[in-house]
DNA sequence: TCGTGTGAATGGATTCACAGCG
DNA sequence: CGCTGTGAATCCATTCACACGA
């Protein structure tokens, strides 16, 4: 926060939508590539390859950021990649506390993709007394008692879990309580959260079980396979339809 | 996703909404926690908050399977579960291998969920030699020189890319050239596949990418979080967009 | 009576296709 | 010209609201 800078003349109109919103990581990795390549300037042709998507979303994409492009030419890639990190609130550090330091938190603390950009791992949490002071990925983990103090003192509005599914909630709870406003599941339950605070999901499980349903279409469809492929329901690149939720849980333990 | 021009009549109720297929995984899941909890029968009410999300789009959702609940009275859970496995195509067994055995794959391979509900680790795989025959979850690694006999030797159509960033594509079209035609991707890249095969990502810093951006709007709008919103679900979606900024003001520079 | 099942209404997201500018 | 930016058309998903049946 700390922005004092909310003006503008609102030329367009306010307010991304949220199918927008998940593609522009997948934008901004894309550019981030060109960048370190030293591309000066890309197509949405282009650019939209290379992330997956078709030229005219991204297009449409980018006008609700504002005109950063130039006709004729293409887009600005340094210059994109830039308003794409301000726009998502990468431009500031954000500090994460990520909970349950199994196999998976275990993962996701080594997981190099969180400093690199924006992110920060400031402390690692767990109930378990004997992991207290061990160090994982270089951060020592500290006891859960102590959670509300670590997300105070650090000022954490972003909280992983990464627990049990019976730890999820309460686990969840006390993270709000103590002024966590947006968290990452990765615990195969739903959790209760009031207003304001935003949580988003990764369930392994139930990706699987979507990988299932469309498999089994696939094989009570090789009716008329000639010997080509077969002609079913396919998809391009790699475009998740409009799907915010991928899933991939891995803590163990779950009715289910 | 593309959905290829599927030009067939249907044979009646096929053809579900992706938007369905993603949440049957989800109603599953808390009426297998009802059937363990012997509960017989469930309103589209109940349900639907056990899932997070509301009665109406449930029961939208269930006539797209058929009709198979008693007016005035509900679900039968013990039925609708089985319904919804065969629907998902979990009444049969879904070998799954795990390429990229390193923190995360590991931590993939001792999920327990794989084999509580359709799915079976047929194999791990490494490109490390000094992985190979070293036992990860009780099943030991094998260097992926054998990928395509192992692809084949199983019968496996489903893959897990847990490999660094670099190694996925060649790897995904190895598993494709070998048969797979359903992949689940936790590297950090847009994957290219043929027409027919199937790719759901899961990806952290996409997920976090998301969530800052919307607590980078709770931050810059803190001035009147009066409540005036109407009382919003408090759940888990996909969706949940945070607060509506009235006239919101995102900080969105705009070049000339 | 009560809760399911569903047409109709609404709202979003994607795609089309072309005007407009460099 | 080539490629962006965007209204208009289309497609998909969610929500509403109520008839219908156990």
């Amino acid at each position: 926060m700390a922005t004092g800078r909310t003006h503008r003349p609102a030329t367009r109109s306010r307010g991304i939508p949220e199918a927008t919103v998940a593609r522009l990581p997948l934008y901004l990795r894309a550019l981030t590539a060109l960048s370190e390549r030293s591309v000066p300037t890309v197509s949405s042709e282009e650019l939209a390859a290379a992330a997956g998507v078709n030229s005219a979303k991204l297009r449409k994409d980018f006008s609700y950021l504002g005109s950063y492009g130039t006709r004729g030419v293409g887009y600005d890639v340094e210059y994109l990649v830039y308003q794409i990190s301000r726009e998502l609130g990468l431009t500031q550090d954000w500090p994460v506390v990520i909970v349950g330091i199994g196999n998976l938190g275990a993962a996701l603390a080594n997981y190099g993709g969180f400093a690199s950009r924006g992110f920060r791992v400031a402390a690692l949490i767990d109930a378990d007394p004997a992991m207290a002071g061990k160090p994982v990925a270089g951060i020592p983990v500290q006891h859960s008692d102590s959670l509300e103090k670590i997300i105070q003192e650090n000022g954490v509005s972003i909280g992983v879990i990464a627990t049990p599914a019976g730890a999820a909630q309460p686990v969840c709870d006390r993270l709000v309580a103590a002024g966590v406003t947006s968290i990452l599941n990765f615990a195969p339950t739903v959790l209760t959260v009031p207003d304001g605070v935003d949580v988003r999901k990764v369930d392994l499980s139930i990706e699987l079980q979507i990988l299932a349903f469309h498999e089994q279409r696939k094989a009570g469809e090789e009716a008329h396979t000639d010997g080509a492929g077969p002609a079913a329901a396919t998809r391009e690149g790699s475009d998740d339809s409009a799907d915010q939720g991928p899933d991939g849980d891995v803590p163990a333990v779950m009715p289910a």
